[in-house]
DNA sequence: AAAAAAACATGCTTTATAACATATTTTTTA
DNA sequence: TAAAAAATATGTTATAAAGCATGTTTTTTT
């Protein structure tokens, strides 16, 4: 596979004038001024979903929608937060890139999720990558238009509050899972994890992402080839049945004793 | 050295009636009322240096303050939170334990900070232990004042938020830093942490805190005998200089250069 | 101050996991 | 559709780090 080229989220490259089957949006990717939008995901973001029409209106007036195919980056490590980005459509992986060339996989991303959050609220660059598994869509809302709604709701920013204090638990108990678990309870745990954000695809028992073996070590912290093998090894054991990247869990009561136990 | 007994910060136990230095409090361990407490610490944590006389007195009214000995728990991961902890004066690190029985440091804390903050806004149980250092003393503040305070503050959301997100960006960096780096790197990191936090004792150059073999190891998720081991070779190459727990960092370029290379 | 208990130091052994190698399959590109 | 490039699978080897053992020093308790 070709690496994709680094992209600039604010150029119009990747924007569709029709068939976002979102919100009627116009030329240049805003939406269409005065256009009620009330099927928009915008306010299905359960941070959003309690605004009043004219929060609503200051955050969808200027609001952008990019596409993305998949393996292209919606952002890269060091750049600068071009807004708040809310995926609408699609899956994507969190990724840090480390010193030896391969990737840590931070979080994956579904519909109705922000990307880069907490860097931009840090008013910094990006700490990490959001790369594209699957065929996606982006809204990009202005930073100064988000803080100006902030800043006059304070029921907003509470749920904000709530939610920045809810990933940072996560994220300590992620390092601790990671560095304590061997390697069968991290594979578990990331196949529970994948399961948990993104279900089974309709009509099949599949997990509904494509994900590589090697993105399955990134997010277990293993090599792929150990992911292969211990992959294998549920395999052998009747935990998951395989089928390329089709993977389906068939005992999840043990994988879950697998994530505690080892 | 007898393992402390689990310790309910609720109780009154710990309070001492006076010699406090901090500010004046009655015999039940509360800010004796009208006092306007201008030395008090509450008034320098950054979070609350500019809040008004109004806001500061509702956090003061029922604040209470407890005294810890080094080597007990402030709280136990698993309890629920008491309130709003500010860690007044001391040193005290926050712990996860794992199934083998260990400990993994998380952080590191000094007065200004607030303990099990994240855990007392997700409303959720503690998700690590608070242990003390050294004798220190710590402020609790209900949680229905905090939060009463923060209701009727969008500037204080906003430190808040602002707080959060850059903890979050950095449990994040801190979990590539410790699951992708050698042993070498991990302590350097480790070593210049503490130095950061705690900084040198007045009148020498050793860090100012009493760490164990095995905190060190916990800080850098290696074993004890690992963490002795790794901080003999830096005594070898003269990046530190060691005398039992007094730890002179020798070398700081040098170890910063490990931090990055291993 | 003596005894007991931790903590520290260091060498040896084991183990989990990465790194490497090579064959096969799948996916992408031309 | 053929050729090229990735990705997958699996076996072998190398290595980082844990585990264990034993002696010494420091700290705590009596």
């Amino acid at each position: 596979m070709r690496s994709p080229e680094p992209h600039n989220i604010l150029s119009n490259q990747s924007i569709k004038k029709s068939n976002l089957d979102l919100c009627p949006i116009n030329s240049e990717g805003h939406l269409v001024s005065g256009s009620s939008c009330s099927t928009c995901l915008i306010k299905k973001l359960s941070l959003f979903k309690d605004l009043n029409e004219k929060d609503l209106s200051v955050l969808n007036e200027q609001r952008s929608v990019i596409q993305y195919k998949s393996g292209e980056p919606i952002y890269k490590q060091g750049a600068r937060p071009a807004g708040l980005l809310c995926l609408s459509k699609g899956k994507v992986k969190i990724i840090k890139d480390n010193i030896n060339g391969s990737e840590q996989i931070m979080s994956l991303k579904k519909p109705g999720e922000f990307l880069g959050f907490s860097d931009l609220l840090n008013e910094d660059v990006h700490t990490s990558s959001a790369i594209v598994l699957e065929d996606t869509v982006v809204c990009c809302i202005p930073e100064h238009d988000f803080l100006n709604v902030v800043k006059n709701n304070l029921s907003l920013a509470s749920k904000i509050i709530k939610y920045l204090a809810f990933e940072l638990v996560n994220a300590n108990q992620r390092m601790a899972n990671i560095t304590q678990k061997h390697m069968r309870a991290r594979l578990a745990d990331a196949l529970l994890y994948v399961n948990e954000t993104y279900g089974v695809s309709p009509g099949s028992q599949s997990l509904s992402v494509n994900l590589k073996r090697s993105d399955l070590g990134a997010l277990s912290n293993m090599s792929t080839a150990n992911a292969i093998r211990t992959l294998s090894e549920f395999v052998k054991s009747e935990l998951v049945e395989v089928d390329g990247r089709q993977i389906e869990i068939l005992n999840l009561p043990e994988l879950r004793k697998i994530s505690l136990i080892g």
